[in-house]
DNA sequence: CATACAGACATAAAC
DNA sequence: TGTCTGTATG
């Protein structure tokens, strides 16, 4: 057996995690330093070396992206296709379980995937019909609580509302929201990780049977994971699962989305025998870029610990720039990146980050008038367009008639006369009747309650849909979606206007065509084409702007840079308020987690940083005098250059002044401690106050431990 | 029923 | 400040 090939790229560190034995696997991966090449190579490993067969593998990721990477790489690896091999995301392999067996977790089988834009429609249809003010109870807030709860694991029932009259509200709010998507069938994204977990929990004969298939669990991103996929991983590990797991807490920054470091930290209390292997030689950054970034991340205290080196050279120094205003910064940085450019390097090796969208602006309106071609991430993307969502609509009724947010996304477009007093006629009996507004609708007809005309016009709906159904059903998928788009009226409504923007959507419409046409089959959940099609629009909705293959320069988020690399980046506006966001700056868990997000943006450098910051921005109409940002007095001095355009008046570099010191919690995040058991350790993590007060602390001799303070008698140390 | 206008809203975002 | 959403109006 041929193995070169798998080991000889890696690294020795590398080489230890691919070829570890089968027990469970943490490892602790530094940006830049192969994770991804980490998990493809083990996963080529099991099946070449180790005989495990393919569809002992049940491997995770975040992004469909990165499972499409994953599937490539393998692909490139193994020399044939791993169509059949279960590598995808949460929610992808969520689905797939709950479309097999849909039975069994009481799902109608037509049930359709609601993304968070219905999913607001729906609470908002909800508390119209409950009467409640929406500007007493916020749409998007009980959106938010929802969310929170099922990524919790906690239904309705089991949610605590700690005596709060308005808490108690919003459960019942959830408990009918639940109501409401049975009555639709549809789920949620929440809903599907919710339900595949409770599939499994509560069938032990299914549990057993998956249990016994998938030994091999693979998780890419440990640290992005949220209450129910780690259970998930749990409950399917069982103790005899092999969890083989990727992570790196330093690159934490979605705790705001219910991510949970902490899952980090117990995995090894979790699973006892685990096999530690820290990979921390960074094959991408320049040795001072990664000198500055080791130096801002340990002013955190919460930390498994890592130190990012490399073989590499040091490379240039980090250059500052204190900008006048956010005009000043955006010309300073297009200045630069037109001075790369004229060197013969690429746009696209360009990035511009920051930290909040609105950011975007300057930039792009600087880009433009520079003629120089950009890229924002971000936005709206193809299938969440409105043209393409109302196709959609149309095409998932006649999947589901039961699917509500559908129905009343296009009952009246393109305008059919169905106004907002039928509708009210229809919201109302399917309320009192407890069914859904298709069966409400038709039954509103045979009782004969409504003026002629809307009664006709809301028939014509009807009919119109059940017509698309049957004359439709045995076409193939693309010619099925063209004749939905034609007889719905769309096409016509969106032509008619004669403008560019309604151009633009017909030509959308005619892309959905061919994009039905490229959807390939599950084999094993064995859909129709059009249930298929339904779930691939909503769970792998792409990227914004797809269609844009032109070298250009990347304007993004901190957030949506991580993974990516690029020679020369960007780090603009920092400034204390801005990044770190004024929202986290008081919070020492906040704070930690937007210092990750700089060393995230840091670390996408491969040659060269650039940080910009504006003393006077204006933001949202109004004029803002910031302080520079704290993580730039967090990088030593002599890894930073302060750059200042030739004509300007020379003023003083700017100064480090002693860091604030802010922290409530009797026992600081990093604090060393030790134990009369347990040993010496770190504390992680830290909740509660007073008498109740629990700390985290990470052993050296293995594992880590949440201890009551009061009683845990821990020498500081 | 299309258009104009007022008002809300702006941390980050995958599925 | 600019954009998007919902509603008032002709």
């Amino acid at each position: 057996m041929d193995v070169t090939e798998i080991i000889d790229p890696l690294n020795e560190a590398q080489r230890e995690a691919v070829t570890a034995p089968h027990r469970p696997t943490l490892v602790l991966a530094g940006a830049g330093s192969g994770k991804t090449r980490v998990l493809v190579h083990r996963i080529a490993w099991l099946i070449r070396v180790d005989g495990v067969a393919p569809q002992q593998l049940f491997a995770v990721t975040f992004t469909n992206k990165a499972a499409a990477e994953m599937r490539q790489r393998i692909e490139a690896l193994l020399g044939f296709p791993t169509r059949h091999f279960w590598i995808g995301t949460f929610h992808g392999l969520a689905h797939r379980l709950l479309r097999i067996h849909w039975r069994e977790a009481r799902l109608a089988e037509g049930f359709q995937i609601m993304d968070s834009a219905d999913q607001l429609r729906m609470v908002r249809r909800l508390l119209r019909d409950l009467q409640l003010d929406e500007n007493e109870w916020d749409p998007k807030e009980i959106q938010w609580f929802i969310n929170a709860q099922k990524d919790e694991g906690l239904r309705p029932e089991r949610v605590d509302d700690d005596g709060n009259a308005g808490r108690r509200q919003m459960i019942d709010l959830y408990a009918r929201y639940e109501k409401a998507c049975a009555e639709s069938s549809v789920v949620d994204f929440a809903e599907l990780l919710l339900r595949a977990l409770e599939l499994l929990r509560e069938n032990s004969e299914l549990l057993a049977q998956y249990r016994e298939r998938f030994r091999h669990l693979l998780v890419d991103e440990f640290q992005d994971t949220n209450a129910i996929q780690y259970d998930w991983l749990k409950l399917l590990a069982g103790s005899t699962g092999i969890p083989f797991v990727v992570g790196d807490d330093d690159q934490s920054i979605y705790r705001w989305r219910g991510a949970r470091v902490e899952n980090l930290f117990s995995f090894q209390k979790h699973f006892p025998a685990t096999e530690v292997v820290r990979l921390e030689q960074n094959y991408r950054s320049t040795s001072t870029i990664l000198k500055a970034a080791n130096e801002i991340i340990s002013h955190n205290s919460s930390r498994l610990g890592k130190n990012l080196w490399t073989e590499g050279e040091s490379g240039e120094l980090i250059k500052l720039y204190a900008a006048f205003n956010e005009r000043d910064e955006a010309d300073f940085v297009i200045n630069r990146i037109t001075d790369f450019i004229n060197q013969g390097n690429a746009r696209s090796d360009v990035a511009v980050l920051y930290r909040s969208n609105a950011q975007s602006r300057v930039f792009e309106e600087t880009l433009l008038a520079a003629a120089i071609p950009y890229r924002v991430y971000g936005g709206l993307r193809f299938f969440e367009r409105a043209e393409i969502k109302d196709a959609l609509a149309y095409l998932r009724l006649i999947a589901n008639r039961d699917d509500d947010p559908s129905f009343e996304r296009v009952v009246n477009t393109p305008t059919r006369g169905i106004g907002a007093r039928t509708m009210d006629a229809v919201r109302e009996c399917a309320r009192e009747t407890g069914t859904s507004l298709w069966r409400a609708a038709g039954s509103i007809i045979a009782n004969d309650v409504l003026p002629k005309r809307s009664s006709k016009a809301l028939w014509a709906f009807l009919s119109l849909l059940d017509r698309l159904d049957t004359e439709t059903r045995e076409m193939p998928l693309h010619d099925q979606v063209r004749e939905v788009t034609r007889a719905s009226g769309l096409i016509a409504h969106h032509g008619r206007d004669g403008q560019l923007a309604g151009e633009a959507k017909v030509e959308n419409l005619e892309e959905l065509v061919s994009a039905a046409q490229g959807v390939i089959q599950d084999e094993e959940s064995d859909l129709p084409p059009l249930a298929e099609f339904l779930s691939y629009a909503v769970l792998e909705s792409g990227d914004a702007q797809a269609d844009d293959y032109e070298d250009s320069v990347q304007l993004m988020t901190l957030h949506s840079a991580k993974g990516l690399e690029f020679p020369l980046v960007f780090l603009s506006g920092l400034e204390d308020g801005l990044f770190p966001h004024q929202r986290s700056i008081t919070d020492a868990k906040g704070l930690e987690e937007e210092r990750r997000l700089c060393y995230v943006g840091l670390t996408r450098a491969q040659q060269q940083i650039y940080l910009t910051y504006a003393e006077q921005r204006r933001l949202y109409g109004k004029d803002n005098y910031g302080t520079p940002s704290r993580f730039i007095r967090e990088i030593p001095d002599e890894l930073m250059e302060e750059v200042r355009p030739a004509m300007s008046v020379s003023r003083p570099v700017y100064r480090r002044s002693r860091p604030v010191q802010m922290e409530a919690s009797p026992v600081k995040l990093g604090q060393r401690v030790r134990h009369g058991k347990f040993g010496d350790g770190v504390v992680l993590n830290s909740e509660g106050s007073g008498a109740h007060a629990r700390v985290q602390v990470n052993f050296e001799n293995g594992g880590t431990k949440w201890l009551v303070l009061a009683y845990a008698n821990l020498e500081l140390m």
